[in-house]
DNA sequence: CAGCAAATTGAAAGCGCTTTGGTCCGTCAA
DNA sequence: TTGACGGACCAAAGCGCTTTCAATTTGCTG
């Protein structure tokens, strides 16, 4: 069922019927009935492809991710509950959303092919490291974009949804000296992302602000895997001066960490703290009434609807100045924190 | 740049110019030639929308994504993974991929919408059901589909990729029975899910070829979150006579095993068994080297190729009678098995 | 009752591509 | 020399929609 038969069906023009379907003012209220009535019967849908080809409008979102490759990089956790997030906002607003799943080297040559072929209308950038190549790119070829997170380094002003990471983990670090802790390890993800960056000023700042210096030893950055949690803590636990406490940039690390203390017969929240970001991943909750862990929270979810929505809004009014959004993450206490132990308790057990 | 331009800059005329650059034989080698250079130089790329329309194809693949909704569904871990392998195949063959976020009561009217909008030439059914209505539905309408999974009551033939998870959990089971293990406790996913259901049968089968009556105490199935995982073996642990080892159906779910079981001051591969099985979330390894659960192991990235590489075979040649590719999961043996423990000792742990 | 504006509706021209149905030339066999 | 034939190319008709420009009708005003 296509436009020229359902117009020939209710004898009307298809300029007409069109403009009824679209809700333009010109048509017969009775008229626009008839033809609603009509096209729900016949289950008339207009194609897509047709009416983009018309309009120059794709009605498409892209989101291009890079995948695992050369650098053996990780896939994205977060990336299912972002999109969850982003599509329900583009199924709201009748959009749909394209997919590009690619190598991080190919990612320039999408973005140009997404733009010549018209295929969307705007892209969403994932993952942004400091001085994102991604941004000249696009503002270069004129494909309009939001940014989840932020680039360091950019001069230029670009549209951007990202949580506060450096208050979160300033809170966090805060949080863990209040409790008396002094040597607090940092398990961050790779630092060229600039979230990560961001994270470790937030850790830095405040202890620097009681005077402790930050001590290298304790810093690490790497994919934020299980396998890296568990790793980078037993190292840590063989420092002289071990750590009390672990902040952790992600769940899935921080149940490493919980692995590597508890395989050393110590205790989480006792003998061992443990603050980590929580981005309220669907599959992974953080506990149910009281959190496993004491987390910076915020959901990513939330991020996708908020960036999608921008982007909309850009898309609809193209002369808009650009815009920012900053989430502050909540800290939320559960059973992974205690005050500092004794060092003699600490030191017997090791 | 588009077609018309370009001929007219070439002196070509249109028909020329497609031909050439869409590889028909008719079209002098060396205008060819000419042709390509000057589509390269140009940056030209033909508009989808435009080809699209001309050929009747859309040149896209839709999933459809159902996201937690009044039900409480936990979204899909595994989609990540499985969007990365099956997009890398459809770049491969120059189709989009089209996601769809939608809430599950909704879903068969996006399916309608996809066809009849012709946004999609075929769909991938996610997470199938026993008996999933899904599979009627898009015969029904005309919209070619594979199933990533099996629909237990289904009489038609179909499409579908699937792991045997019923032979991998009859494999795990026997395994923890040759160490001794007499009480295993399943913890299994939501079995309406059709991979559920198989992996339970499994692992009855095993018990029932030693004799061993399953008990509706050891069984139990939810979403499988980390705090099921975890409440579900502090329960079974009450147990008069808890089990020894347990079968667990994710990763994540299998955490909160652990977290389980080392609370209760108990050893895992020592003390308490654990086989889980690994979908290979590259987010989520199972270690580097030594697993750390022992796991039966299936890589839901390959599957996601596989099952986009079959559906696109079948809207290249809509003739072709259903395939089926039944993929072995592996049994790998980790750090997170052993011999049943004797039972003093547990006693005196409890 | 003439005249004009507002309310409705249509015809037709694109949007950028593919593809059908030619056309125009050399070539080659008869 | 002629006619058939293949090679190389092109004009134009769609694909299913939107939108401009016009046409027609209706309702009022003076």
């Amino acid at each position: 069922m296509n436009l020229k038969e359902l117009s020939k069906n209710l004898g009307l023009s298809q300029t007409t019927v069109s403009r009824a379907l679209n809700g333009y003012p010109e048509v017969n209220e009775a008229t626009r009935e008839r033809v609603l009535r009509a096209a729900e019967r016949h289950n008339y849908r207009p194609n897509t492809r047709a009416k983009g080809l018309a309009t120059g409008r794709a009605l498409a979102i892209g989101h291009v991710i890079p995948i695992a490759g050369k650098h053996e990089m990780v896939n994205n956790p977060i990336f299912g509950d972002f999109v969850a997030g982003a599509g329900e906002t583009y199924t709201l607003h009748g959009y749909d959303m394209v997919l590009s799943i690619v190598a991080a080297e190919n990612e320039e040559h999408i973005y140009r092919t997404l733009k010549s072929r018209g295929t969307v209308d705007g892209v969403v950038v994932h993952a942004p490291m400091m001085q994102d190549a991604r941004l000249p790119l696009l503002t270069d070829i004129g494909l309009p974009f939001v940014v989840h997170g932020r680039v360091s380094g950019s001069s230029a002003a670009y549209n951007w949804v990202d949580v506060n990471n450096r208050s979160a983990f300033e809170r966090a670090t805060n949080f863990l000296l209040d409790l008396g802790h002094r040597r607090i390890g940092l398990i961050n993800g790779l630092e060229y992302m600039d979230f990560a960056f961001r994270r470790r000023t937030g850790y830095q700042n405040a202890l620097e602000q009681r005077g402790i210096a930050a001590d290298p030893a304790l810093m690490v950055s790497d994919d934020m895997t299980e396998v890296f949690g568990y790793r980078s803590t037993l190292d840590m636990m063989q420092n002289p001066d071990p750590p009390t406490a672990f902040l952790v940039s992600s769940m899935i690390c921080a149940i490493g960490v919980r692995r590597a203390v508890e395989e050393r017969g110590l205790r989480v929240g006792r003998d061992v703290s443990i603050v980590t970001h929580d981005d309220e991943l669907s599959y992974l909750q953080n506990g149910k009434d009281v959190p496993i862990f004491t987390a910076t929270r915020s959901s990513v979810r939330d991020a996708g609807r908020r960036v999608a929505e921008m982007l909309l809004r850009h898309i609809a009014d193209p002369g808009l100045a650009p815009q920012t959004e900053l989430l502050e993450a909540q800290l939320m206490v559960g059973q992974s924190t205690g005050p500092v132990p004794l060092r003699t308790h600490l030191k017997e057990q090791s």
